[in-house]
DNA sequence: AGACCGGCTTGATTTACGTCAAGGCAGACA
DNA sequence: TGTCTGCCTTGACGTAAATCAAGCCGGTCT
């Protein structure tokens, strides 16, 4: 079963994903410490953190609300590598510059720390590259399953993977797994798995139709988790 | 200008991708003592170094010869994720399994470097760490390139944006940036572009007809590096 | 209350790419 | 030298998803 894990960093245990990594061991809790005494900051919804080729002065830890990540192409397309919620580390890399954009889907929190910060700790620590690398991994792990995703999928593959991931993702943060909250937009999914708002509306239509799930606002319920993931391996249609 | 370089790590400058990351340094300079005296194994052309899953014992330098890295789906569809060539590293990333299989495509050489003598050196090196970090950072910006173009890029845009990327790659290398060898199959270049053989050959005929490209046997010329970028941005249709 | 607006859904139509099928070509091997 | 095999190319055709277009619904602002 492919899963399309957060492609941002998570600092909490909670929604680490175990089957990928194995152990339970917070990624970056030795950045806790330090993070608790940085500024915050507050933005509304649709505010851009920051852009695609910026200095990457600070990485951020989100404290409240929800981010899209993305790159954009000249021409306007768009292309979502990744949603952040509380929890998540945005920003994380060893370049100089950002290589994507975050902005906001809802109104927001985050906490800041300076990348220069983050290398004099890393002079300090001699596991936080260690821990450096084990969150670009998991990083890493996620855009290579977005990829086969996007690549080898039919648009009701990519739907239904889609919704079994934010399924799972409950069941781990030992929430409801058939309560799926759609935070983001049609159109930050459809531009997250390579479709249109039009074709991810029509997916979820018919897997509504199949008794699969049913819509509800903000929200959708998963009806037949089963059918569900045959439909993500391709193994029924709809 | 997206570009989709190697998605395995480098340990050689000549090929580092300067335009991402500003710096000079070999990224795993400090691995290559160790390396030198680590075991050698010699593969035949199509022989598997790990399979996705299995358990990673080893990591691996490219000595010679060339690899391509694959996920496989159970319904036998293929993504690539990369391809390696000499002085690439295979087999980084803290999971304690592989994600992807590794085959050659021709006869090929690589040292081996057990994961226990990586983490012992990770011990005694504080540096080490950041520089795993740093590779892991590079092979997330190659997976996100690669994704949009899989995504968000249509047949001709993608095919031109692989040959341009080849092409930068050979002039970083102090190679003639015109003469772009395809050591990989159709196969394994439509695997990666998320197309089929047909769909790629028939961009490559395209692309020959309009005289960007000629084609010949183990290697194309660009004749029209421009147009080529131009078509690779959406800017030209073939 | 009414108008507006962004997000979502649905339908009709188009099209880019996949699928299926056939043939060419170069290297391996008897 | 002939045949076999894998890789590549080309053509005809089908189809999944994009595009184009219209309408709905729930906020929010006046």
């Amino acid at each position: 079963m492919l899963m399309l894990h957060q492609a941002a960093h998570s600092i909490d245990e909670s929604t680490l994903a175990p089957a990928h990594q194995g152990h339970a061991t917070p990624p970056i809790d030795v950045l806790a410490g330090r993070l608790a005494r940085t500024s915050v900051r507050t933005l509304a919804p649709h505010d851009q953190l920051f852009r695609e080729a910026d200095d990457k002065t600070n990485i951020y830890q989100v404290l409240e609300g929800a981010f899209v990540l993305y790159r954009l192409l000249p021409n306007g397309r768009r292309q979502v590598t990744g949603f952040a919620v509380t929890g998540d580390m945005i920003g994380l890399g060893a370049g100089a510059t950002h290589r994507s954009s975050a902005e906001t889907s809802c109104a927001a929190r985050v906490r800041m720390l300076p990348t220069a910060a983050l290398h004099r700790m890393a002079d300090e620590d001699p596991h936080l590259g260690m821990r450096l690398y084990d969150a670009m991994s998991q990083e890493l792990a996620a855009a290579q399953d977005l990829l086969i995703t996007v690549g080898r999928l039919n648009a009701a593959e990519r739907v239904a993977t889609f919704l079994f991931s934010l399924s799972e993702r409950n069941a781990r943060a030992l929430r409801p797994a058939d309560r799926v909250e759609l935070a983001m937009t049609r159109c930050d999914i459809a531009d997250f798995l390579g479709l249109t708002t039009e074709t991810v509306s029509r997916t979820l239509t018919k897997l509504a139709n199949n008794k699969i799930i049913s819509r509800h606002s903000g929200y959708i319920r998963i009806l037949d988790a089963g059918a569900l993931e045959d439909v993500a391996a391709g193994d029924q249609a709809i």
